[in-house]
RNA sequence: UCCCCGAUAGCUCAAUUGGUAGAGCGAGCGGCUGUUAACCGCUAGGUCGUAGGUUCGAGUCCUACUCGGGGAGCCA
């Protein structure tokens, strides 16, 4: 075997079992042919008795080469017992035995579980350093994969060599090894990952982003980055955030007195956009079918767990598309990503649903596998004005919908998402398609259990003079958006779209209370740290 | 932005309706242990968010501010 130093440069080739042979391969891209050359004869093979696993990443840490490190994920689900195998992470807890060995949970992020590591007072740097490790060190552990004697894990590892990358004063560190509260963990956003609930929610956004393209890609829809810079100064969807470089405490100034934007970066006054919806549009009437997906800046002063200054939004948008669709789209999309997180993330998803809403689970499949219930607006109103409850804003047509009456929707008449549609056109934006009954445009929007709005959509005004005449009514001037009506002059196009709100989706699938918890570094009012 | 609640040890909280602060966890040390949020013992650790005010005396009452949480609005 290979001694405890040369992490396993030996070529002895001996036949331990579990011991699978294979060639390097350090680049992340030859992963298939490393794969391949598995299967290579044995005699060929010139390189260490490791376990090689496609997730395995070489260690370009240490100089000696040939050293893979093999997630923990892949550890305890995958390798068999009597494999060598190298590890990092970070100590969550350590129990140490003054009798004899140490035992050490480590993570590395790659699941929820830590792999338990027996490390032997024969060690080396037993008494020097690893009967003092605390939570929170950084280790390199090279071991044996054995099976455990203990309840609740399947290995164990039994280090040959404990490496201690990092040290971290367990006088000073943050992280305990005990429950903290959301709000304390949200003061140390750095290193709140190192937590089961926080490091679950990255995996899950992480792989709900994945699936999000996998859905739209696998359909067809055109991936389009839409510029996050804008100039359009009010589409209606918020408070906008200025861009400039002019110096604030001495503006350039015109004869007038006033604010000389001509002198500023782009000559003109510009924002950060609160949606990529126009621009994708003009994609989308050319182009097709198209999504994007990207971050969305907010600068109301909106101090909810359900917003953000600047969060990331989904918009797919169709063209020769009417709002049937695009609800039959929204609901078809909603339901594929919620069946994929519990594909996907299976020991993340008992997690939140153990420890964070007992119903996440129940709640996912219920909806993946029930139809949506659709109502028009007027038919909520109905409903809402016949409910026998108090109301802090009595429901009457003309007005929109207040929070209490989502939640009565969702919660108490339909206990599933409700697509409502069919708004008053008062309500709704100047890029709605007006409807026949000239009151109401086809707006649609999604709503679910405790979250309220998660999609927001409409088929888009496609008639030049129609659209031109709601921008009027709502004081635009059309001749700032020339390029948005000349989709309308030009082979114009019926076509409709949805906005969703990816934190508020990643909310709603892990059961996370507060928006703040699901995003990595939260931007709020008067909130910008990290 | 509006309404309500909160701020006490590193963390989570308590302090009998005004009499100069306690616990659990965490940390340090010791003991014990195939343990797994281990267990047992000892020790250290706080000018009670900030600034004023009332009072012989304020963690406790009053005012303002700051920060945090919940609800509402705006929305995704």
């Amino acid at each position: 075997m290979a001694n405890g130093n040369d992490h396993g440069n030996d070529n002895d080739n001996d036949n331990d079992k579990g011991m699978v042979r294979c060639c390097s391969c350090f680049s992340p891209f030859a992963v298939a042919v490393a794969v391949a050359s598995c299967q290579l004869p044995v005699a060929s093979c010139q390189l260490p008795r490791r376990y090689h696993l496609p997730n395995a990443m070489p260690l370009s840490y240490t100089s000696s080469m040939n050293i893979e490190r093999i997630l923990i994920a892949d550890v305890l689900a995958n390798v068999e017992v009597g494999a060598e195998v190298t590890i990092g992470g970070w100590t969550r807890t350590v129990r140490a035995s003054k009798g004899g060995f140490s035992f050490i949970s480590l993570n590395d992020g790659s699941c929820m579980d830590c792999i338990q590591i027996v490390a032997d007072k024969a060690l080396a740097n037993y008494e020097s350093e690893i009967s003092h490790l605390t939570t929170g060190c950084s280790l390199l552990i090279d071991g044996v994969v054995v099976e455990s004697p203990g309840k609740g894990q399947r290995v164990e590892m039994h280090a040959k060599e404990v490496r201690v990358i990092g040290l971290a004063d367990a006088e000073t560190y943050p992280m305990q090894a005990k429950r903290h509260t959301f709000e304390f963990l949200r003061t140390q956003a750095h290193l709140r990952t190192r937590t089961n609930t926080f490091g679950a929610v990255a995996r899950v956004r992480s792989a709900m982003a994945g699936l999000i393209h996998d859905y739209f890609q696998s359909r067809g829809f055109l991936y389009v980055h839409t510029p996050l810079i804008t100039a359009s100064d009010c589409e209606g969807a918020g408070e906008l955030f200025r861009v400039t470089t002019m110096d604030p405490d001495a503006p350039p100034r015109d004869d007038a007195g006033a604010i000389d934007y001509s002198q500023d970066f782009f000559s003109r006054p510009t924002y950060l956009t609160v949606s990529g919806q126009l621009e994708a549009e003009t994609y989308a009437c050319s182009l097709g079918n198209v999504y994007t997906f990207g971050p969305t800046f907010r600068a109301e002063n909106s101090n909810t767990p359900r917003h953000l200054a600047e969060f990331w939004m989904i918009e797919p948008e169709m063209a020769f598309c009417d709002l049937q669709t695009d609800a039959d789209l929204a609901e078809d999309f909603l339901k594929n990503i919620f069946a994929g997180i519990l594909n996907k993330c299976p020991s993340d998803m008992e997690f939140f649903n153990k420890r964070i809403d007992k119903t996440v689970i129940d709640t996912l499949t219920h909806i993946a596998e029930s139809p949506f219930e659709r109502i028009t607006y007027t038919k909520a109103i109905e409903i809402l004005e016949k409910a026998d409850c108090q109301w802090q804003f009595p429901p009457a047509w003309g007005i929109d919908l207040q929070t209490e009456h989502e939640r009565y929707l969702t919660e108490e008449t339909f206990k599933k998402p409700v697509i409502i549609t069919d708004y008053p056109s008062s309500i709704k934006p100047f890029y709605m398609r007006l409807s026949d009954d000239g009151k109401t445009v086809a707006a649609m929007d999604v709503l679910v259990p405790k979250i309220g709005e998660i999609i927001g959509g409409a088929q888009r005004e496609e008639r030049l003079d129609v659209l031109t005449e709601r921008m009027a009514a709502q004081s635009m001037d059309a001749e700032d958006y020339w390029w948005y009506t000349d989709l309308r002059k030009y082979g114009t196009v019926p076509h409709a779209g949805f906005g969703l709100g990816f934190e508020r989706t990643i909310q709603f699938a892990t059961g996370m209370a507060n928006i703040r918890d699901v995003i990595p570094y939260p931007r709020t009012p008067r909130s910008a740290d990290f």
